[in-house]
DNA sequence: ATGAAAGCGCTAACAG
DNA sequence: CTGTTAGCGCTTTCAT
């Protein structure tokens, strides 16, 4: 049987309360009896149980990680290791443990989310991710809770978000590839239903309607965020009879599988078509041609977000704060145009 | 105040351990009293507290991911995302939530494993990787508890563990440069102290000896898993008076390190040099020329660890079960020959 | 089929 | 500075 704190206390000759004490190094204890109750852990080798002392303390001292349940595509995307990258660094230094959920389709990480929320298992939630018409949030919003999103709600929502300014950084992508004198610029969006998409997409739309240029629904193709729906896009991109002659991608990946697409059509990049990505993963500058994307900081993103989660936690009270990371666009050698 | 199951027990007029039952879905309670139960949970908002639940269980239906300590060069490698995937959709078919570690540098991951073991916040933990004297393996050694291994322990441990047979592999691959017609040979490693790195190692160094082809340290470089150490790598080597004519990278991440610095030094791929690489990760077919790689099936290795490890926790008995998952060399066009 | 009672191992007032 | 006493919310014999 491993030895509980009652144990300890018998060899050490006090009470388990002060064994308690010692082991969250309460002040007003004594050095003696503190020597004296380490050596007794040490001789019966004690390890608390993290269990009952959760369930005493009521709080976990750990970190729930919302996994969005279409998983084979979130881990495909370097988006997620390195935005956990940067929520394991604040977890560790801070000295919370983090509990990756693992919910189902569909449906199925709502009750992920109230299962968190309710089963004591930690302290607060991470959102990766924000849908339009989220359900998560709904649920957020009726159980008051520590959490924190990455991305937007879609709706005002009494939550601390961290966030890009991806209306303005797509604005800012696409004019960069009107000021290279195009016209005809097609969008490649991943997944609809995300917040993080349409606000690329208004920036996109902004953009062209400041520079007078007409829309053309025909140009605009989403799909999800996985190389695929790039590849996919661009060849139906490149199969109108009026193509377009630079696109902006909502992300890396899509990118990708555009450029792709279009090398295996024949078509040259930046010459033929320019490309311009999102996130500036590590991939950017070892594609042919090297990939222009904007920079979200990811690792910052997750840095942010968990810190901005823990203050919540340790403040017991709710907040919603919310942090713009900037961006910045990383000119390489998919548009052509200035190097 | 969140109600508890004595609330619902009241509530529906019944007893808290008959609450308990129908929320374990005992078999003989009557259809009736578990109508009232549910009525009476989904009236009170009911959730259970998963702490209070493991702690009079004993046990907590999640299970322990070791990250190990090097969290960004971890992180960094496709091989991180690819394996928790698999993990991930075994646990979550199965029902266990994943807990992942924090370790610090160093020492701490020993701290991390202890804390993991005994503080029964988990019913069984996976490493993810193993080095040469492991301290991680002594623990293991010294507390039973459910871990599964991917990779393999150094010396004999009453372990169970899912690992490819890796000196195989890289005979293979490296026999695979010798029928192509090279003599002079190199080998890019990742951190000598991870087992992986050995065996594989060895696999080089059989392939050798059997084409009797003489061992020249010179061409033999290790570093971490990472681009970088392979960029370094493979400059080294291409500064030899008598360079290699191939090279076999531990790691595709090695290999493209290695592909971009011939590259940048005007060595042309597969021509004046060739590659191959390890782990057959999605940029293999991307980058340009595409790599040659032996594919170790990631996302298998992950998921029959995570097999294996609830198997024990169930079985309740330690297992030193382990398997071999089978590679295979996908040829590209980073080594010539035949395509 | 259900209830009563005794813990699971720890923390946290409240005393002293 | 330390001990006593109640729980934290749930499961699980043992009765009935």
């Amino acid at each position: 049987m491993t030895a509980t704190i009652k144990d300890v206390a018998a060899r050490a000759g006090v009470s388990p309360s002060t064994v308690s004490r010692v082991i969250s190094n309460h002040p007003r204890i004594s050095e003696k009896t503190k020597r004296e109750v380490r050596a007794a852990m040490e001789e019966l080798g004690y390890h608390p149980n993290m269990l009952a002392r959760s369930l005493a303390k009521k709080s976990s001292d750990a970190i729930g990680v919302l996994i969005p349940s279409t998983t084979e595509e979130f881990f495909m995307n370097p988006f997620f290791p390195e935005v956990l990258r940067g929520i394991t660094d604040v977890a560790k230094r801070e000295g919370y443990d983090l509990l990756l959920s693992t919910s189902d389709s569909g449906k199925e990480d709502v009750r992920s989310l109230t299962r968190m929320i309710h089963g004591k298992r930690v302290d607060g939630v991470l959102l990766l991710s924000s849908r339009m018409q989220d359900p998560l949030m709904q649920v957020l919003q009726e159980n008051p809770f520590p959490a924190t999103l990455i991305g937007r709600p879609e709706i005002n929502l009494p939550i601390s978000w961290v966030n890009n300014n991806n209306v303005e950084a797509c604005y800012q992508a696409t004019r960069h590839l009107i000021g290279l004198g195009h016209k005809r610029i097609g969008f490649l969006g991943g997944d609809e239903t995300f917040v993080v998409t349409r606000d690329r997409l208004q920036g996109y739309h902004q953009a062209l309607d400041e520079a007078g240029i007409p829309q053309d629904r025909r140009l605009m193709f989403a799909s999800s965020f996985v190389e695929q729906g790039g590849y996919l896009g661009m060849t139906r991109l490149l199969a109108l009879p009026d193509r377009p002659s630079a696109v902006v991608a909502s992300d890396d990946l899509l990118a990708f599988g555009a450029m792709r697409a279009a090398g295996e059509l024949g078509y040259r990049i930046p010459e033929d078509i320019a490309v311009v990505g999102f996130n500036n993963v590590r991939l950017t500058e070892m594609s042919n041609p090297s990939l222009t994307s904007v920079d979200v900081q990811i690792y910052e993103l997750g840095v942010t977000a968990a810190n901005l989660l823990i203050e919540q936690m340790r403040g017991g009270v709710l907040m919603d704060k919310h942090v713009i990371v900037p961006t910045q666009m990383v000119i390489r050698n998919s548009c052509g145009g200035r190097k």
